[in-house]
DNA sequence: TGTACATCAGTGAACGCGCGTTCACTGATGTAC
DNA sequence: TGTACATCAGTGAACGCGCGTTCACTGATGTAC
């Protein structure tokens, strides 16, 4: 009897966030889909229009716009976060350092151009009047870190050619503080490697994105390969 | 007598001109200082506020909201390039190539850090809604066309090291066809190391000011110096 | 099992605001005889 | 030199629209006895 109370209780709730759960995702995908027309002026009354909903019910769901942004950034960087790892984890000979790192950054650039709003949301000019919550941040650290997680497992391996950067004592002093508090034991010459190429790819996929290439560059990917392998090459990654 | 007309006649149409040009100056100046506050939400109605006028009264200035955008990102470009122009013609020693390439480079941060809105306008995700005629890609291309600049006197001089890239045909290509039409006689392989040099700054600089540095490099300056001159060694800039 | 109650999704009207653009107009400033 | 005319900057009202957020409300769905 008690069990079975439970049970019903239990089973209730979860139906009735289920519900809830899918029309939150439902809310977030219509708000991407205004993203990718709009930009980042995101209308809660047109994302409700489209839900054919009045656009006060919304806030059922979300305390306001800012909420509702601060969701939409969260699961881009997830999703980009996802496909990272995804793609990381894909390749099977896991000490085949340079497979895993192009496997990563290739999986960035696809992601960018199959979701250009999303990729402009969180790596775009910032949204005016828009400051995004310190709990981003764990969600915003999932691509560097899974690049850096290839270097490390490089350094543990002995397979990494660990770089020389003669880096500036203040520059250095950051870099050890980062290392110590998310990846114990590396060198911070290889997180400065990573960063540097962290940099590059966010770099090459936005002039792609946002039109530097424009009538400069047509073999968009094979540039972005190209350009990848060279700072593969120069954080000490070994060619095959 | 005819003259003295002529003479009337040119002093009264300059002197409305230069007028109506200061007022123009005004206009762009109040938008930017928006632009600053509210990102591209650029709103002609404040805009006009500031300058206690009424809106329809900028319609004898600019034909519409995108006219003065467009307006406000050809000056972002050309204040860009006259920074950058300006900091490499500074450099007494023309010979000293690696000398103005810092010059050009440190010249792009300076600018972007102080004028923040103006290189979010330009460099930052698209406006929505807002599509750049091409004539904005004169003023564009003018500051990598300086880098570029300093690279092909480098070769001219012969004190630069040409790099070897090994690249793909298709992107070779591109390259050739950019060499051809715009720095006749560079090697592609120069323009190849100005335009990954470029993508870097960029996305160095984008780093920095879109707040993906915050919590991680607090020695800026250093950081970015050092970036340039990995960098710099990768295209065959000589060390002093 | 059936009934009284609580929860909560969604409604519709309203508040108060801002926006880009148009249009007929007023005055001042320059132009031409 | 003085007068009739053209140019043009700026006004003020209006059009038609969109926005975020609030609030009291209706019903349906679940909960507890």
């Amino acid at each position: 009897v008690l069990s079975k109370l439970c049970n019903n209780l239990g089973m209730a709730a979860s139906l009735r966030a289920r519900v809830r759960a899918e029309m939150i995702g439902e809310i977030k995908a219509t708000a991407r889909r205004h993203l990718a027309a709009d930009g980042a002026n995101l209308s809660l009354r047109a994302v409700a229009r489209d839900l054919g909903m009045v656009s006060s019910a919304l806030y059922r769901y979300f305390a306001g716009r800012d909420e509702l942004l601060t969701a939409l950034i969260v699961d881009a960087y997830n999703a980009m976060g996802d496909a990272v790892e995804a793609a990381d984890a894909r390749v099977e000979d896991r000490g085949d350092l340079r497979g895993r790192w192009f496997a990563a950054c290739r999986a960035v650039r696809t992601w960018a151009l199959a979701e250009p709003a999303e990729y402009a949301l969180i790596f775009g000019s910032p949204v005016p009047g828009y400051a995004a919550p310190p709990d981003t941040t764990t969600a915003a650290i999932r691509t560097p870190s899974a690049l850096v997680g290839i270097l490390a497992d490089g350094v543990a391996s002995g397979r990494l050619r660990i770089a020389e950067f003669d880096l500036p004592a203040p520059v250095r002093a950051d870099l050890v503080r980062v290392c110590e508090a998310n990846y114990p034991g590396l060198p911070e010459e290889v997180l400065y490697g990573g960063m540097a190429a962290w940099i590059h790819l966010f770099g090459a996929v936005s002039f792609e994105l946002f039109g530097q290439l424009n009538n400069v560059v047509e073999a968009r990917e094979q540039f972005f390969e190209h350009q990848m392998g060279v700072m593969a090459d120069l954080i000490g990654l070994p060619r095959p």
